[in-house]
DNA sequence: CATAGGATCAAACAAGCGTTTGATTCATCA
DNA sequence: TGATGAATCAAACGCTTGTTTGATCCTATG
């Protein structure tokens, strides 16, 4: 097949696993659950993906490509328009997480299942992470090292680990902030990601 | 068996359950593993605790009431020794976690069985911990309420949870900060505390 | 000492797991 | 139109899962 008017049987794979993966983690998520949800045979997967563990892998990559380009793209423009500000960095970081936490359908599970890849210790995806999206990482510590001159370089990746250990925790809505039933998924995010600017923001600074 | 010169068998599982678990989640661990460690019969687990499931709440119950506790006293000596001061109401909630993660053996594992219960959707068991331990963070948010008089509620509840975060994800070395080989543990957290300290109590005053 | 009952054991249970097979459907292109 | 190969399918593979069984060990009590 190479195309289709509905969505393709991989992308109905990836979409069914990914909430999935969401609630019940990956350990947690039997293929037959994910192939029940998508309406699919069970050995689609292994033939779209070779494997379970490949197909984790594939539903991280297909977010996380969109999510870090959307932050380095936003780092880049928070550098040219206002250089030496802590806020627009920050918020280059924050709100593309929010954004692909609303953006399509779905993508507010993807938010719960980055938090599930810290969590399991599952060392092949750490790695694959790690690999592939450490270096965006490096470039926001880079431009909030230049903003903080007197930040030492420990501190700052202290700080940026508790940015996105609050970030990571906030989003999930893991907290005992329960959206209010009547508050839109949108709205929320929105108010999780302004307040969290401002509190990291503060605690950079000192 | 009443009492033992060594460790009950009971201990033994729960010991081996809270390291695995910290290594590869609830559903990720294999009561056979778990066993196979304590070097327990299979049978030993459904007959002192009578299913897996039971056995997940009991290994948070031994620790989080040991935690909890701690929280409150030394909230409670914070508010008589330092009236009005953010810091130690913070440290108060930060270091107990830190003090689980060093005190006993297999305590380090403990920190990171924490964030895995909160990615977990595990739903019987979120709502056991809130049952049975949501009046401390209710304390801690009173007293930093009287502490911060023009913070709003609804803020509070807010910066709390990013707290709770960067606490989390910080103790269980989720992030890109390695301890480097030298360090010891007890210093790296240590470290980790001193650091969150005063990255919260600047958030928290905005 | 005899015995009752808690603790431990090897073994088996049904159910569910990820993966593989080989046949069958279906769209594409010579 | 008939051939080719990708996509889908039902069914089964061997293995692991959590749990249960009934026998056996061990210790404390009468």
């Amino acid at each position: 097949m190479t195309t289709s008017t509905q969505f393709s049987t991989k992308d109905r794979i990836l979409s069914a696993a990914e909430e999935l993966f969401a609630q019940h983690g990956f350990s947690g998520t039997s293929l037959r659950q994910v192939t029940g949800r998508a309406d699919v045979n069970i050995a689609a997967v292994n033939y779209h993906f070779g494997s379970k563990e490949n197909l984790v892998n594939e539903v991280f990559r297909r977010r996380m490509d969109e999510m870090s380009d959307h932050r380095l793209d936003a780092l880049k423009a928070a550098l040219e328009q206002h250089p030496g500000e802590l806020e627009p960095i920050l918020a280059a970081f924050i709100e593309p997480a929010l954004a692909v936490a609303r953006d399509r359908q779905g993508g507010a599970a993807f938010v719960r299942v980055i938090a599930r890849a810290y969590a399991e210790k599952n060392d092949g995806l750490r790695k694959f992470l790690s690999d592939r999206y450490g270096h965006v990482l490096r470039d926001f510590a880079r431009a909030i090292g230049t903003c903080l001159p007197t930040l030492n370089k420990e501190e700052l990746y202290w700080r940026l680990d508790f940015l996105a250990g609050a970030l990571t925790y906030a989003m999930a809505d893991f907290g005992l902030i329960k959206r209010p039933t009547g508050v839109q998924e949108k709205a929320h995010r929105e108010r999780a990601a302004r307040e969290l600017i401002r509190f990291a923001a503060a605690g950079f600074k000192n």
